[in-house]
RNA sequence: GCGGAUGUGGUGAAAUUGGUAUACACGCUAGACUUAGGAUCUAGUGCUUCACGGCGUGGAGGUUCGAGUCCUCUCAUCCGCACCA
């Protein structure tokens, strides 16, 4: 009989799910592996790259599971988000009915492909016992004052309709529909996240070597921590008279005390409360105003693409060394998110001061030797022009400033961070709702944890329009958790990234306990951290720094015991490829997993994705690669017939012919390389270019022992990568699905009577020799030499290398 | 601009500590079997040369008996961040 994978994989599909083969062990004295891969959003369809993902993970945990181990491996699913309200606008179908449903068909297409998760264990992140753990953190981290209530100035999505954090703004557009974002001041919910950002950064050292640098590299980028000074500037008396004495002064931050001499002008952001009030009061010019306010309804992509902008706002500020005045500009370049939305401008030392400088024609100070005139000078030298810090090179005059000024009381040494605090709210209906209640006497208050869950109303319109609980009729109408007067209900939902910030500890937590504890401690202390973590490059900040953060807020909060990182290794797989171009419904493009296993079946699809790139690596998609992968399990199939004992053979090996020798030689190499594939390199495709290989060697003898052992070991190394065919073969042939346990490796099959040794002339290959193994050097020489005599003719030897078991050198002269 | 990565045949890619460059696979060429082949099997396949040979891991140097691998410089491509003061 023929190779007949759709057959056979239903068998073992089924054998899988009524044995529950998969479901981890509570006995947590056994040595353990926790195999995540990134859970996905059901959004109908697995694509290729979720079939990579799980590939790359089941791969590992089935290894693992071989070895013995106590193995979780869980699936679940990312199941709020906008798609969903997308879904239920254009086709109206109710968000829970469109997601439910998805989860059930793509719950069949994972089955499909055979993978190693953990049924009991999986759940939807919008089912209501993982909101209600959920809202019971958010409560705890509102108690502690980690989550607040703050009106600011926000990423606006006009097409989600919905506030974005900072992370999820690329290129100036919403990370989910493309939108370009816009600036808005709104109340909102915030986590703070800052109060992290050290530990967060510092933390990326315990996981270098065990991340990909380039995500260990964004994350610092992201968090962007600067060392610098921060002081006041005072306001001259006209100035504090002419703002109606509101204000006295601003706060600026600045990484370059040194050049503190050169400020010639300060700049202050068009959302900053100085430029407000004065627009309030109308102390500008009306053209000015509108001017300003044109600015304030730009993005930052937008600010940053129109150039240079700003208006003397016609007050000055005394600088705090020299007691100069110096006047106050308002300027599109100066962010309110950052540094207070204010800055001193030293335009010689500074490219974006020097460029608005030369824009207004403001006056230009140098101060660092090693400047050009007329040019921005931005490296290192020595002060000049600076009273008492002429001469000092300008990184000793940074610390020696900083100093003066917090002697004199002038200002401090500060750190800043890039990293903005987490903005969570989202005025969409499809969200864990946000467990808060608004009290007309009590002000803002958190539901009591036997109301939780909050959950969300079934009968909703969802149209696009508004906030769908906010225009609800009776939703969020409720009573004062503290006083019992009625009170309206928090109609903002979480973002969606929360609920993928702690599933790795409810997957952890054995489901027995799911409805009394959403995290509990023991089990997560056993299982934690995710010995590998596998998903897509695209996470590397959002998701995986929310977790991050997660892990230690919650850990923090009491709910997890010591804990410093979620994940302790990381692997990021490449995209998948047609063409050269990632694979998008968009560009026409894709290939459907399920029309893939259907024609060739999951093992097949399994072992083309592992053969065709190392995980790591971009995938380029190849449709006569995969027929190829087909090939070589038909050939694996096939060879069945060869096996005549039913375990693994004892063999003597010297009695054997060269080519049976070799394809001993064969297997076990690739027996040896699969220990460092499996739990290092994860170099797959390197495993099964061996195995291709002993299979090529094998099939150049005839000997049944040989043969039976080969694919023994074969199916063995196999059985991860392709599990359908190889329990089906071993169960066949060596009445054992189950193959369990480590092959030991037999040194003597690497013993050769004779070794084929490369011959070479001033390191250039001329020829080979084959000798006994045990020949002495001398005579390893000697017949080299005579190998390659040609080459030797009329010159001196000067020097003979023998490199053991690999090439003999010979070094010559004139 | 800052940061991270990658450059090896026609293609996807291999190559412990520096030690026979191109394993394995795809494609291609020729042949066998076949009514047929997009099945299967066999042989060949880096470039160049009639040949001996020469040249070959983006480029240029260097270290070494020997460099894809180590060092210096350089070029190209991709990814991320980007007015963060």
């Amino acid at each position: 009989m023929s190779y007949n994978p759709s057959e056979i994989e239903k068998k073992w599909q089924k054998i899988w799910a009524e044995s529950g083969a998969f479901e981890p062990s509570d006995n947590q004295n056994m040595p353990k592996k926790y195999i995540l891969s990134m859970f996905p959003f059901p959004s109908g369809r697995l694509h290729m790259g979720h079939v990579r993902n799980y590939a790359i993970g089941d791969a590992m945990a089935r290894y693992y599971r071989k070895q013995n181990y106590n193995v979780l491996h869980p699936i679940g699913w990312d199941a709020f988000g906008m798609p969903a309200e997308n879904a239920a606008i254009k086709h109206g179908k109710h968000p829970k009915e469109w997601t439910y449903s998805n989860i059930a068909y793509m719950r069949g297409e994972l089955n499909s492909l055979g993978l190693s998760f953990s049924k009991d264990r999986e759940f939807a992140t919008c089912d209501e016992l993982y909101t209600k753990w959920e809202q019971e953190f958010i409560i705890k981290m509102f108690n502690e004052g980690l989550l607040y209530r703050e009106s600011t100035t926000v990423n606006w999505c006009e097409d989600c309709h919905t506030v974005l954090a900072n992370e999820q703004v690329e290129d100036g557009c919403c990370w989910r529909c493309d939108n370009p974002v816009t600036l808005k001041e709104m109340e909102g919910y915030y986590i703070d996240i800052l109060k992290y950002a050290n530990e967060l950064l510092e933390d990326l050292e315990l996981l270098r070597g065990k991340w990909p640098n380039q995500v260990l590299a964004m994350q610092e980028n992201w968090i962007g921590k600067s060392q610098g000074l921060e002081f006041e500037f005072k306001l001259t008396d006209s100035s504090i008279d002419r703002l109606n004495r509101e204000f006295k002064g601003f706060k600026v931050f600045t990484t370059r005390p040194d050049t503190i001499y050169g400020v010639t002008y300060t700049a202050l952001a068009p959302e900053h409360p100085i430029v407000k009030a004065l627009i309030k009061n109308e102390l500008l010019d009306i053209d000015t105003i509108k001017a300003i306010e044109k600015i304030s309804n730009m993005s930052e992509v937008e600010r940053a693409k129109a150039g240079k902008e700003g208006y003397n706002l016609g007050i000055k500020v005394i600088h705090p060394l020299t007691k100069e005045e110096i006047p106050v500009w308002v300027a599109n370049f100066v962010l309110i998110s950052y540094g207070g939305g204010a800055v001193m401008s030293v335009p010689a030392h500074d490219e974006r001061d020097f460029e608005f400088a030369k824009e207004y024609d403001l006056p230009i100070k140098y101060l660092i030797s090693g400047y050009e005139e007329g040019l921005p000078y931005t490296g290192d030298g020595e002060l000049i022009n600076s009273y008492e810090f002429s001469n000092i090179p300008n990184q000793e005059a940074k610390r020696a400033i900083i100093e003066l000024f917090e002697k004199e009381k002038l200002g401090k040494s500060t750190i800043n961070y890039k990293l903005r605090n987490w903005g969570v709210s989202r005025q969409r209906y499809w969200g864990a709702p946000i467990p808060l209640v608004h009290c007309k006497s009590c002000g803002l208050v958190a539901e009591k944890l036997e109301n939780l869950p909050i959950t969300l109303p079934e009968d909703v319109v969802i149209s696009g329009e508004g906030n769908p609980l906010e225009n609800h009729p009776t939703w969020k109408e409720c009573l004062c958790p503290k006083c019992g007067a009625k009170a309206i209900r928090e109609t903002d939902t979480l973002d969606t990234f929360v609920q993928s910030s702690w599933y790795q500890f409810r997957y952890a937590t054995n489901p027995k306990k799911w409805k009394e504890v959403g995290i509990d401690k023991s089990d997560v202390e056993y299982w934690l951290g995710v010995d590998q973590y596998i998903g897509g490059i695209e996470h590397a900040i959002l998701h995986l720094l929310y977790a991050r953060f997660f892990t230690k807020a919650l850990r923090d909060l009491g709910f997890i015991d010591d804990l410093k990182e979620p994940f302790d290794r990381l692997l990021t797989q490449g995209m998948v490829l047609m063409n050269g171009a990632k694979m998008s419904k968009s560009k026409g493009n894709t290939v459907d997993p399920d029309k893939l296993i259907s024609k060739y079946g999951a093992d097949t699809a399994r072992l083309f994705i592992l053969f065709a790139s190392p995980p790591q690596k971009e995938l380029e998609w190849n449709d006569s690669a995969v027929e190829g992968a087909f090939r070589f399990l038909k050939r694996l199939y096939d060879r069945k017939s060869k096996v005549t004992t039913k375990s693994i053979p004892t063999i003597n090996h010297s009695s054997l012919s060269k080519e049976e020798k070799f394809a001993r030689v064969k297997v076990y190499e690739a027996l040896e390389k699969s220990i460092n594939v499996y739990e290092k390199t994860f170099a797959f495709n390197t495993l099964i270019a061996s195995c291709m290989e002993a299979l090529n060697g094998l099939d150049r003898q005839k000997n049944s022992l040989v043969w039976s052992e080969g694919l023994y070991i074969i199916l063995h190394l196999l059985e991860p990568i392709t599990p359908h065919i190889c329990s089906e073969l071993s169960e066949e042939l060596f009445s054992s699905s189950n193959l369990k346990g480590k092959i030991e490796i037999i040194d003597e099959v690497f013993i050769q009577d004779t070794i084929t040794l490369a011959v070479a002339v001033n390191g250039k290959r001329r020829g080979e020799i084959e000798i006994n193994s045990n020949a002495s050097k001398d005579e390893i020489i000697s017949n080299a030499k005579s190998r390659v005599e040609k080459w030797l003719r009329d010159k001196s030897i000067i020097k003979e290398i023998v490199v053991p078991n690999k090439l003999v050198n010979i070094v010559v002269k004139g």
